[in-house]
DNA sequence: TGGTGTCAACCGTCCGGTCGGTTTGTTTAT
DNA sequence: ATAAACAAACCGACCGGACGGTTGACACCA
């Protein structure tokens, strides 16, 4: 397989996302793709041989762009323990272009193997297993790098299904919080390491 | 409208699910649901006259009971603040049936909403928003009870596309970490109210 | 001339929705 | 009490249209 996806391949990809941001999961059909991207549906059949590899090639473009993503941030953090996650927080919840279209790319891909199948979202799942690798070897206590990618799922979660119609100020005041919790965590890291804070029940019923 | 959901259009939402769960999103035609609860299309059609009321039926059934979960989960939780979010994490993320049975339904009604008509989660957005209404005033520094919801919904998406497979006890890890972050964040909210922890920068770039 | 890329037309299938009809249960008239 | 009358519940054959994918031809260039 070619490493490096030809320029037209690309721009049919590109297509495809357009379709699904406009006409949603449910027009993305073969045709539709064509038109977008102005060729024959021949044409687009030439280069994608069937809608499941359309969709795969989808996914695996976007599942690698999210990787090189927080890889890069990886790389431009500083050392030190929750590295990952200062990563995660500095650079995937800034208010970039990271979180305009970067984001609606992703999910047109998600979605779209979600409707056609399922099995499609597996080199999704590859990059995330990746990611809760580098978040497990983090060196902060358990769940708190794991607390931190959660959040920012959930984010973009609901920023896809227009839960939260657009509010940059709701992610500032996210990542805040969150960066909050790593300074609280690292700092006192040594002297409670496993056992985090005490345990101390917040009124809830069960552990 | 009647209030109290009919017998047989539960069973026939029952069977909406039970499809969407067992073959997919693009599996679920008319058809299947009258073959899933043993019915005929036409009777299908008799009480849902459209594909679309079918599935806007689904998605108000779920968000209300998403809706019910946490308001119960609200008031059996004592007062004080972030009553909201220790709600939430000590009845939305334990290990009971809240978090096996009723999420597969959810995600079932949110994504054949998203791909029928992305119109249909209209009603899950109004939970939402009163979700996050009570958060907004739940007590806590900003974007502390947002981040908690945040990490949740993520939970729940990773959970729904199988990016981790059931571990249960990466949801105990995360949610002791946002217990933590909640117990850190209450114990000193009078000395440090608005500013939080003093906006230490830890080595990334921009604010 | 043959390979590469592009196209329009076409095919089989399937889906959402319609429609006429049958069953079932309840009300009304005698 | 019984039958006629009615309405609601339910059925399944059918239709129009759209979709994924195939085919075979055309255009362009080496």
């Amino acid at each position: 397989m070619k490493r490096t996806t030809p320029k037209l391949q690309d721009k049919l990809l590109d297509a495809t996302e357009a379709v699904v941001a406009r006409q949603g999961i449910a027009n993305l059909t073969l045709d539709s793709v064509a038109a977008e991207a102005r060729m024959s549906k021949g044409g687009l059949l030439h280069y994608f041989p069937s809608k499941d590899r359309l969709v795969e090639a989808l996914v695996i473009r976007t599942a690698e762009g999210w990787r090189s993503c927080y890889t890069e941030a990886y790389e431009r953090t500083p050392e030190g323990p929750g590295r990952m996650s200062r990563a995660l927080l500095d650079h995937c919840l800034s208010d970039a272009k990271c979180w305009t279209e970067e984001l609606r790319r992703s999910s047109s891909a998600v979605f779209a193997a979600l409707a056609q199948n399922p099995v499609l979202i597996q080199p999704m799942r590859a990059v995330y297993a990746d990611l809760h690798r580098r978040i497990a070897q983090d060196g902060l206590p358990p769940g708190v790098g794991e607390a931190v990618a959660a959040a920012i799922d959930g984010l973009w979660l609901d920023w896809v299904l227009g839960i939260v119609p657009l509010e940059q100020v709701r992610v500032v005041r996210v990542r805040r919080a969150l960066e909050d919790m790593l300074a609280h965590v690292t700092q006192n890291r040594r002297s409670s390491k496993a056992k985090s804070t005490p345990r101390k029940r917040l009124g809830g019923r069960r552990v």
